[in-house]
DNA sequence: CGCCAGGTTGATTTCGCTCAAGCAATGTGG
DNA sequence: CCACATTGCTTGAGCGAAATCAACCTGGCG
């Protein structure tokens, strides 16, 4: 529990309220942790692993909303507001994660306003990552916009070597991809041809080799003609 | 200040901090309340009036990220992550709002757990929102976003007839509505132009009139064949 | 009166979606 | 061990919707 910081600022009689309560469970790699529509029973904590938070359209389109690393704290919107899920959790990977239920987590919140501060601070930063999707979404042409989303998913799933070269690890199936920056699987797989063709990125699987990440870096350019 | 329910649940005395701190000011419409990239000295109350977020790529181009009501406290995003505003606040109407020092405000969450809460579920509710977008900006066709902002904006802006029609003020726009919905402003114009033709609302400046809000929500129904 | 911002309309082109086929890797049952 | 389905991905052809560019309109205002 040490890793899930959210928590970190509990006082020792707290953190034992929460460990009495807390029930800890593994989660294989595509399993579900809780469908969406499902009523908020308490919060989840990732202690390792992946998670992906996505959301399916009643016409059965689904979109990848946010990819949750260890510490964060999944579910308590539906908690406070007393609605369900709006979003459905999956683990990536093979996952650790917490489950606390939601009369303990009101009563820590209660007790500990830094509780309460720290999942606002979190909200807040996930509040300004959804706009500025919604703002790259409407100005950038699709293939900024998955230069960009490649940069992001860098700093959690790739190395950087000494030479400016890189390679990256993609947690998520094209489908995925392509529906974080709203376009087509189709369309994300002729784009990936073009970087490839242009000696940006090159694509193998799930693993991208990038031999310049400076070069990358320049697709976000604005367009000079 | 009564309105301005976040603050609702502080006890007296801090109610009484909180007076002598807040600061009262009328802001015209179009005037900018703070502007893009300023660094974040307290949070602002909207107490009468209406205020656009809105954020500007580096294109030039811009984006309404949302609208906010009397009632609704702005900018402890940056307040509490010590970042500059993300996006730039403007009256769209005349209005009253009330700033509150950043001292101030961290000294009263830190008395009152509850502040911080109402923060969070008011948070949280945007984030649901901007999700929403996300999702719909993916997936929907132009004409059924935009169908559903009109049944978005009748919410706060619009007055239902008994006999199904209604009527409707647009506070924005049509750059800016086409800029939340993801499409250009021409494009909207022509869409409008369709539903006007197929009788389901008809636009003259920023009065629009709605026959029948029935037919206006048979818009959203899933493009059966 | 001329100017300007906001809005509409038209013509053209481009980009991305759709549909469809093909491919490689993996798994499954006979 | 092979025939066969399945899944994830790529590629191609054609089409349509929306972006772009540009002209024009309208009402408000100095």
């Amino acid at each position: 529990m040490r890793r899930c910081n959210d928590w970190s600022v509990l006082c020792e009689e707290e953190a034992r309220i929460l460990a009495a309560a807390r029930h800890r469970r593994r989660y294989a790699a595509g399993e579900t942790i809780y469908p969406m529509g499902e009523p908020g029973y308490g919060v989840y904590c990732v202690c390792s692993g992946i998670v992906a938070l996505r959301r399916v359209d009643t016409e059965g389109s689904s979109v990848l909303l946010q990819i949750v690393y260890p510490g964060d704290t999944l579910g308590y919107e539906s908690l406070l507001t007393g609605t369900r899920h709006r979003s459905g959790a999956e683990a990536l990977r093979s996952s650790n994660i917490c489950h606390i239920n939601g009369t303990t987590v009101r009563e820590l919140l209660e007790r500990n306003p830094n509780l309460g501060l720290q999942f606002l601070k979190h909200t807040s930063a996930k509040l300004a990552d959804a706009q500025e999707r919604l703002v790259q979404n409407a100005t950038l042409p699709n293939r900024m916009k998955f230069a960009h989303l490649l940069l992001v998913l860098m700093d959690r799933h790739g190395t950087r070597n000494d030479d400016g070269s890189a390679r990256l690890h993609l947690p998520l199936p094209r489908e995925d991809l392509a529906s974080m920056i709203a376009i087509r699987r189709e369309t994300l797989s002729r784009i990936m041809g073009r970087l490839e063709r242009d000696g940006v990125a090159s694509f193998s699987g799930r693993t991208v080799a990038i031999p310049n990440v400076a070069t990358l870096m320049r697709e976000l350019e604005p367009h000079l003609i």
